[in-house]
DNA sequence: AACTATTTATAAGA
DNA sequence: TTCTTATAAATAGTT
């Protein structure tokens, strides 16, 4: 009690955990103790979304070493197959509905027309770029596309904005590197 | 800071994260917002094992209103092409594996023929009001859709960025002028 | 594999 | 829905 124990220099024992450069992992060693660690978070944090909030869900992936591993609720085959068979919750079938299904399928090829022009958008910036080089960032950020193109509406809407919010910080981030030259790399 | 205890009433604005029971969330909204947030950070968590440690990946899930969700790397087709056509020492499912082989053929290299073609049915079915079945199947199909995850400079950054938000705009403008009354599902 | 010290992810609340 | 805040979890570097 009396002696006020709070020195200014706790010997840490460690130096906890460290911030890492999101980038590949050279050191085969610590590659191998990451991936183990984070394939394992990651399986967990699937297990507790399907169980809080009741999804379907499966996941395929390899190792750095090539091995497969999977995980799926209610199982792989059961949602991978109901993913590709396109299979609709309930069928209401009225006038209405189908009237209301062709528009969404209207408004769904305009929508692919779009996106197919931004992909010829990228083709020419592609060609007309010069280097490639730090691009980690960007492609960070690309995952976003690859969710949400089912029929897209308000909430998709919403994913774009963030994406472009995204883009535009990581096209920030970059500028503000190139003129300071903090860590190279 | 030196010797003083911190004074007891620190007037805490919020409770800060608590811990919750890992069982299906009833309340609706609590729910919906627990799934966003977590669906979000699973991809990201998938994105970030991806680019550390050199995985390829694939997840499929459903969310709680049934909309399906994919994150791919480099693209969902290789992924599940590979796990399904690799049938290598099966370190866990090759039972699954097995059950899949002949969907493997049949379904796979299917979609990935309709992807590459989607822009042509999708033309075609643009003159062809009775197509418009194709084109619902299509729009299933554009999950598939990848943006090419290859190497982007800064400047093709800058132009993808204009392109997302024209797509934006050209969204948004769509929406309004069909008044976004038709949100199905 | 277990342990610390930090960094991240999030449940609540605004 | 988005932002903030405080706390729960995940995990990089050690032992």
């Amino acid at each position: 009690m009396a002696s006020s124990s709070n020195p200014p220099q706790l010997p840490k024992l460690t130096k906890g955990r460290q911030k890492i450069e999101m980038k590949k992992i050279d050191d085969e060693k610590k590659l191998k103790v990451c991936f183990s660690k984070r394939h394992t978070g990651l399986f967990k944090k699937a297990n507790e979304l399907c169980t809080l909030c009741g999804v379907e869900m499966a996941i395929i992936l390899f190792s750095p070493t090539n091995k497969p591993f999977s995980f799926g609720h209610p199982s792989l085959q059961t949602v991978i197959h109901r993913f590709f068979q396109n299979q609709d919750p309930p069928a209401e079938s009225s006038r209405t509905s189908e009237l209301m299904q062709q528009y969404r399928d209207h408004r769904a090829l305009e929508l692919n027309t779009q996106f197919t022009n931004l992909q010829g958008q990228l083709e020419a910036a592609k060609k007309t770029g010069e280097e490639l080089k730090k691009v980690r960032k960007a492609r960070q950020e690309m995952f976003l596309w690859d969710a949400p193109l089912e029929n897209l509406g308000e909430q998709e809407l919403q994913k774009l904005k963030m994406a472009v919010l995204q883009l535009k910080k990581n096209a920030e981030n970059q500028a503000y590197r190139n003129g300071g030259g903090v860590d190279g790399l």
